[in-house]
DNA sequence: CTTGTTTTCAAACAGCTGTTTAATACAGTT
DNA sequence: AACTGTATTAAACAGCTGTTTGAAAACAAG
């Protein structure tokens, strides 16, 4: 039953990749069983329809993902700029920024852009810890507690400057892909502009909040 | 024949919205032309197929757009500063940040998240030209052009910013709905956050390499 | 082996898809 | 009034879609 060689195993593991390559709707029931090289009337016979199926394969692919990138084990010693940029450069792999990534994550995308019943699960056990984290290191970064909507805008900030590297990949590719881009555009390059850009902008709030501390004394 | 009450014209307004709702794959011929008040044969015999019909309507969506939220004038006496504010006011409204957005900003995204045949023209005409004005002021803040690469990633930066309470809204929505978040994200807050921090980045960067000039010398 | 249950299979089904066709209606011209 | 090229229409077409079906096969338990 749970061996990884029976029929739901393979239907779902076909079904991942497929799905993520063409969408739901594109994807066809019948492509999946040719590549799970099981027969038609199996997804309907072990997940009822193509819907559930699809639902399953997100939630598996979520799982999957999670193990794929862990994030390193801190420290009290660790500053948080160090930490800030571990952040940065955990989602910029995550997210498979700038280079062609797994169909994990292509299908973690598209529920992203286009959420469906399955993307309320991937916010509460994925996406909303993940930004807690972020946020609780700007807190240590700025040495003080800003009101929540400061911080949320502070750390959408992050995360859309890493983000917008998968989502627009393939417009930035083509507005500069005759200047030499691929040199400069690695991960490890945009993990060091990303997290200089971000830290100067936060080290420039927590001198003007010290000179509004200063002000109102 | 040119009449805006013409066939051709009637599909072509018919047609935007519901590519933008569903998508090339989804969207039928057949609710487009009920849309339309239209025969079912007219879409072929007008465009052709399917496929061309798309193409013309991400055209005249771009060209509806681009005059829908035009650039304000800047005179000599504007700072730099000051248009950078304009210009992530106008990135932020043309997207359609954190509301609902008309349906020519949902066909434009559409093709960036998944470029077709209809993209290429869009970079061209569109993208590029926006990001080059960018850049420019960019230049302006700094005082000095940097390198291209750098000049680029501090332009992804600021878009990647703006654009992604475009691309992530409805998860960014619902990870702080019970916040209230919609007191705080309106455009003209967002335009306030994302310029603080931008230009923070910016004058942080400008500091840095006037002391790198002065060590050199 | 026999029985009962689960799994697999080929085939068919009903519905929707984009496209084509041939007949018709409508202008403008001679 | 007859002709002509364009525009519209209802109908049909061929193909693909997810799903269902009923029987065959495989399997496990007694």
């Amino acid at each position: 039953m749970a061996n990884v060689d029976s029929t739901k195993q393979k239907i779902l593991l076909a079904a991942g990749p497929i799905f993520a390559k063409r969408g739901f709707r594109a994807a066809t029931v019948r492509e999946i069983c040719d590549a799970a090289q099981v027969n038609l009337a199996s997804i309907n016979y072990y997940f009822g329809d193509k819907q559930q199926l699809y639902i399953d394969a997100v939630v598996h692919a979520r799982q999957m993902r999670a193990k794929q990138v862990p994030f390193p084990q801190w420290d009290e010693s660790t500053e948080p700029e160090e930490k800030l940029r571990d952040f940065i450069a955990i989602l910029l792999n995550r997210a498979g920024a700038m280079k062609s990534e797994p169909w994990q994550v292509r299908l973690l995308i598209r529920e992203v852009l286009q959420p469906t019943e399955a993307c309320r699960k991937l916010v509460e056990d994925y996406f909303r810890p993940f930004l807690e984290r972020l946020m609780s290191i700007i807190d240590e970064v700025l040495s003080v507690r800003l009101p929540e909507q400061r911080r949320l805008q502070l750390a959408f900030s992050i995360i859309g400057q890493c983000m917008y590297y998968r989502f627009a990949r393939d417009v930035a590719t083509m507005v500069v892909e005759e200047k030499g881009f691929d040199d400069y555009f690695d991960i490890e390059q945009l993990t060091n502009h990303i997290t200089e850009f971000s830290l100067g902008a936060l080290h420039r709030i927590r001198e003007r909040s010290d000179c509004e501390e200063r002000e109102q004394k």
